[in-house]
DNA sequence: CCTTGTCATGTAAGCGCTTACATGAAAATC
DNA sequence: GATTTTCATGTAAGCGCTTACATGACAAGG
């Protein structure tokens, strides 16, 4: 822990005023600089200058070492560690066209489904050699598509954004740009726009198929808030494919959406037992709202899963430490950050058409699902 | 959900290999635009020549429309819409020297806290325009120098890193860069870097006072890896602090580091237990080692915290869930998120310096904690 | 009516890189 | 030995913006 002196910030403030209080054209000359007046950054000329060689060298020495004299990348390379040159990314951005910076446009972060995703995109983008930019919609399909534009702006290489299902403007404005882009998190085979999913109503269709053979017929959803959420309303869809297919009455009383908390899925299990005939099986849009009900359970001392049956949605680290362990779907989110950086680098260097790819989110039945109480009905 | 046709790639796919294969000057040129040759991103020029005006004064209607007569705002407006023309932020960045861009490294994505906080710091950063370039250390100082650098590389406005301990080389690359910077989560009223955050060792302490005051004796700490994190550090340091101050002995062997999973907590308490002689209380590192030494105990039906106490630090959203309510440290993720933006964001739009804050985190007394079994010793 | 501001707008010079093309020396070919 | 080819390096033209300064119209002041 050594700490330099801290003088830079005042020196900027400073410099800043003077600007401000004495246009004089030396003031206003010297602000332009990159790094706010002071000891102004080195510059490829700088580092030409020194080594007696020509800007052109310098960037070949730096981006194309095979293509120079290793003589003159030495002294390139040496002269650039001296002065800490460090190149500036908005001129290699604007004379190359490419800005080795990927963005991404999430939900939310405050979903450990979605920070392991970002957490395993970024990994590999890093490695890449490329920089995320992340901004997150709040769910929201019209700020999404202020976010989007906001990361064309800022010039990214591709982008990665969550769902497949977007506001008009927001594709109009991707194509419009040329950029490209993959969707994660959804999957439709017969999308226009590269997927890098699962299907999300199909994952939904195997709990209530897993439900129904352990007996259960009275069966409630506690979904997502789907406005705006196409795998919310994919799983809540699958749910009733299913349980149509099986001939099983559907309450409307036993369907309900929640914001994703945990708070809401004790609500949501608070009410559901409050009913005169409560369900048998709880099935939740995701592991938050499915821990949430078993918190509420175990608080009002009702056995999971003999007298109800739980199920999740995600897979969360932790739901496998809970006691009964949580039956959910284990869904591929760090392999789809992965495979959704792999597709954006792949294109950006060897020029690959971005395609689209499906994962398994297979049922992961522990400990929260169990025979119907009272056997079949 | 409507979808577009998806051919940009695919051209920009062609169109590289047009130009690898053909280059002529046709091509080349083509190339060079902003979009990879297809249809061409309209720029300042194409608006002011159309809506007939000079580009100086379709930069100002974008950026001072004040200082532009509404006519012409309006008609610099119209076209911008009618062109569906994005500024290049490259140019923007080369040009003005300012890219609207904060950085952020954290040391993971991988556990709540930091999502917290991170999606706190991009909220507000959002709001004022900016956009966030994050990158995760994976709590390597040496890996943190290179993500430092790069954020530098890309121009970014305004840095945040987390802790105040560092590599010399991180200081030393950020003071040669005179770049704006906070670091966060660490509080020293001695630090020359500005810091927005907590005092983790101070913390660390009323939780051992707590204990103490509940008549225990013999505490075990399940720390955090401490090598390249102060934070853990700290914490650990201030468990040993306040025992000292209480005269307790500390038992090396009740003193270990583990990596900040639910299963390490749970194979910290199973080794804690296996003791001759097993700490009456546990004091974690921070919620997910102590819901995991939670989650062991439950398993193995040892009382909680009727044999055993049980603290956390971080006070994560499910912790209140918990069955009892896990006592943990407060920590303010959302303010030091907040205000870390806050501050950047001053940085750069007034010139304000950027000032360390300190916050408070409370001791949080839950279900966890309780008396000594077997009264004082 | 002339001067002096004031203000909206234009002109054009960069910002710090990359890269097409030019150049010239050395190597290869005839 | 004359030629062509190859290759490392240099020259200089942008990339798409911002902005200092120039300009000219018009208003205010004398």
């Amino acid at each position: 822990m050594k700490i330099l002196s801290h003088r830079g910030i005042c020196v900027k403030y400073q410099n800043t005023m003077v600007v401000k209080k004495n246009p004089s054209a030396h003031a206003i000359r010297t602000r332009r600089r990159r790094t706010g007046g002071v000891a102004s950054q080195p510059t490829v000329g700088d580092i030409a200058r020194i080594a007696g060689v020509s800007t052109a060298t310098v960037s070949r020495a730096l981006n194309r070492p095979e293509t120079v004299s290793p003589q003159l990348r030495d002294r390139v390379g040496r002269v650039v560690k001296e002065l800490g040159y460090l190149p500036s990314g908005a001129a290699k951005a604007l004379a190359s066209n490419r800005s080795f910076t990927i963005g991404a446009v999430v939900p939310t972060l405050n979903n450990a489904i979605f920070s392991a995703c970002i957490a395993a995109f970024e990994s590999r983008l890093s490695d890449a050699g490329y920089t995320l930019l992340i901004t997150v919609s709040n769910y929201d399909h019209s700020h999404e598509t202020q976010q989007v534009r906001r990361l064309l702006e800022r010039g990214v290489d591709g982008m990665m954004v969550v769902g497949l299902d977007h506001a008009d403007a927001t594709y109009v404005t991707l194509e419009r740009a040329n950029a490209a882009y993959v969707t994660i998190w959804g999957y439709d085979e017969n999308s226009p726009v590269p997927c890098v999913g699962f299907d999300n109503a199909a994952a939904a269709e195997t709990v209530v198929d897993h439900l129904f053979a352990l007996g259960h017929r009275r069966l409630a959803m506690v979904a997502g808030i789907t406005r705006d959420n196409d795998r919310a309303t994919a799983r809540l869809a699958g749910v009733k494919r299913a349980m149509q297919r099986h001939n099983l009455t559907m309450d409307p009383g036993l369907f309900m959406e929640k914001p994703y908390t945990h708070q809401c899925g004790r609500d949501a299990f608070a009410d559901l037992m409050s009913l005169s005939e409560p369900p048998t099986a709880i099935i939740c849009g995701n592991d938050v709202l499915a821990m949430g009900v078993m918190f509420e359970a175990n608080l009002r001392g009702i056995a999971i899963p003999g007298e109800v049956s739980i199920t999740g949605y995600d897979n969360l680290p932790i739901t496998r430490h809970l006691n009964p362990g949580l039956t959910t779907i284990d869904l591929p989110s760090e392999a789809i950050g992965h495979a959704a950086a792999d597709v954006l680098i792949a294109n950006q260097a060897e020029g690959h058409p971005i395609k689209s790819r499906l994962f398994d989110a297979p049922l992961l039945v522990r400990g929260t699902t169990g025979p119907c109480p009272g056997g079949r009905r």
